[in-house]
This record gives C-alpha cells, sequence and structure tokens, in this order.
DNA sequence: TTTAAATACTACTAAAAGGTAGAATTAAAA
DNA sequence: TTTTAATTCTACCTTTTAGTAGTATTTAAA
C-alpha cells in the first residue's frame, strides 16, 4: 500500500521545478538537490520528457523546463504516467473486478477511502508545492 | 498504490476458513478452491502458522484451523503481518518520516485519505467477511 | 573548429516480490 | 507395521522494480 520509487521521485522532481520555474534545470543539479541517483534520475526525465510533461534542451547548457502551467499537471496525471494508480474497480483483494453486483468481501469498505485518495490526487496539481515550507 | 499479492492471498485465505469455521481445511482444497498457486499457499500457511493467525494439524487428515474467533483477527494485524501497512508517519513521497512540523508537498492532503484507510484496517475483521454474497 | 557540458540511447546488474521443486517429517488409516 | 496423505523445510527459479555503466548525440562557449 505504498507508491513505487519511481512516482515518488517523479512528483517530487516535477515539483521541485514547479517551485523554481522559468529556469532551466540540468540533471546534475537535480540528482544533487534531490538526492536521487544520477543515472536513475536521468532515466526517469527521459521519460518525463516523451510524455510530455517536461521539455528538455539538449546540448551544452541544456537542461529541463516545465511544458505546462503548473496547474495543469495533477498528481494522478503522474502517478497514471507510471502506471501507479487504484482504476475504480480494480479489486483490493485482486479478485477480478469488483462493483456493487459483484463484489469481494472488502468492496463496500473500500468505497469512500478509495474516492478520498483518488479525489486526492486529481485535485492536488504542481501548483499546491509552491511555498518553502515543505521538505524536497 | 495496492497490497502486495501475499498480503491479498492472506485476507483471501483467512477469510475463506472464516466463512467455514469448525471445519479442518487442507492445502490442496485452499488451493483450488481460492485459486491460489498450491506451492504458494502452503508458504503462506506456514507464515499465518508461525505468526499465529492458523492452527494446523500436520500428518494424514491434518489441515488448518483458525486460532482465534473470527472478529479478533482485523485486516490491519494481517497487513501488518506482511509488512504492508501504511505507519502514521511514513512520507508519502518518501522523504523520511512525515508530520505537521516537518512535511512533504503532499503531507496536508494524505492526512484524511490515510486516516480513512487506516481505520477501515482496523475495523474490519474476518467476521466481516461471513455471509455468502461475496467473491473468495 | 575544437572542446566541454549537457541530454539520450542501449544494455546491463542488483534487489525484492512472486512462485516452484523436491525431500523430510508427521500421524492416521489400511 | 506399512502406506498414504497431510504439513514443513530448504533451496531454488522467474518476474518486476530499482539502479548503474558506457557510449552516442547535441549544442554553445572558448
Amino acid at each position: 500500500m505504498r507508491l513505487n520509487n519511481t512516482s515518488k521521485y517523479a512528483i517530487r522532481i516535477l515539483s521541485y521545478i514547479a517551485n523554481n520555474n522559468q529556469q532551466l534545470h540540468n540533471a546534475k543539479e537535480l540528482s544533487e538537490t534531490l538526492d536521487i541517483p544520477y543515472k536513475f534520475l536521468t532515466k526517469i526525465m527521459t521519460e518525463l520528457t516523451k510524455s510530455n510533461f517536461i521539455i528538455s534542451t539538449r546540448g551544452r547548457e541544456g537542461g529541463y523546463t516545465l511544458s505546462r502551467p503548473t496547474d495543469e499537471i495533477t498528481i494522478m496525471d503522474v502517478l497514471q504516467n507510471f502506471n501507479d494508480i487504484i482504476y475504480q474497480k480494480d479489486c483490493l483483494l485482486g479478485i477480478g473486478k469488483c462493483d456493487g453486483s459483484n463484489k469481494c468481501g472488502l468492496h463496500d469498505q473500500w468505497v469512500k477511502p478509495k474516492k478520498l485518495i483518488k479525489k486526492m490526487f486529481e485535485n492536488t496539481t504542481l501548483n499546491d508545492f509552491k511555498g518553502s515550507n515543505f521538505k524536497i
């Protein structure tokens, strides 16, 4: 019941850039600031570039920026990209699909928490990370 | 953001036994009924026996029963046993520990959903799986 | 125009989770 | 007392996730 490392790193990277927007950030800086292994970070950056969260500039003086305004990137978008979300009908116990008429023993209890989680991920954007009182 | 397979299987096994209590269930029956690979199931059963959720009887005509009344085993107990829970201070983004005074950018939004999840796992016992209208 | 500093690509290694194989042990039925 | 059917133990294999290595490509500064 936790996020995978790639998602966690991606969220932290994007929110850090959001918080220091209008600049180009290179992999070395991001890796050192966020304490993410350099080679793993560059791999994630390339994925984020391909999936259009990030625009990269190659060559000397290159680096990364956000591709869109900070309020147009939700946490849900990021998790979706790294295949780390709970789909509405995913059965918590892994017994196929789960809904009102065909449900596992935890289905009813799971409805509310699941909704709240979904809402949280959908309603939180990179904009919500602005401000300096957060760990990075 | 999902449970690991071992936890899922363990919950399904325990709740099935809870629902057919007062009998001895052997590994072959459980494996076939719940569609869990036999060898993996026996491994989980041995763990459940060692951690005192299950009492096993060895030898011919042996099998498994619950070690306690169904209302004394919560889902949280099971998840705890397979190291699959969210601890209160675990940071959702993996930046060490997280609390009111030292928090990540998702901390505040995460408080409510996390509480609901915890409550759900703590308040649901094997007793809640009784009845035949659930997938197994 | 060469060099330096950046991203991107390909391929690999390491660790964790999921799952399997086979033999040892146990205990009741035959 | 032998056989059969059950759990348990030890060791392994497979897949997925996490992370690393090295080289190729790109581009601006020197």
